[in-house]
DNA sequence: GGAATGACTCTCA
DNA sequence: ATGAGAGCCATTC
């Protein structure tokens, strides 16, 4: 079946929402795990219209490369670094170690 | 319709 | 390990 961009909005939320307290996951994953495995960017896109104060976790969605996609002084970046440190997720380095901390769906 | 943009990822030197 | 380049795809102008 063909999946519209709404439904893949939805799901994209969906996960998001999946992602449990103190793990993170990755804009690549994320769109794989919708069905698009090339779509990580527009995650990231789908994630920068989403409002900062959103119930859903935003802040667990990180790149690759365990980083934070935001330049070290913007607000986001100390925000989400913030929020994954009170979850019990470490950064080394300004990088969170995806080994331990990725999500790992079933 | 073409060009630029972006919260990405992969490959290769 | 690190950095540059290319690929990717929806959105906006």
């Amino acid at each position: 079946m063909a999946i519209s961009k709404q439904e893949f909005h939805d799901a994209v939320l969906y996960i998001l929402g999946q992602i449990p307290k103190g793990k993170v996951t990755t804009y690549g994953k994320i769109a794989k795990m919708a069905g698009f495995p090339s779509h990580a960017r527009y995650v990231g896109k789908l994630l920068s219209q989403l409002p900062q104060d959103s119930k859903l976790p935003w802040y667990r969605v990180i790149n690759g490369q365990g980083r934070i996609s935001f330049s070290e002084d913007s607000e986001r970046y100390i925000t989400q670094k913030s929020l994954l440190e009170q979850e019990g997720i470490s950064f080394l380095n300004g990088k969170v170690n995806l080994k331990i901390h990725q999500w790992c769906p079933e």
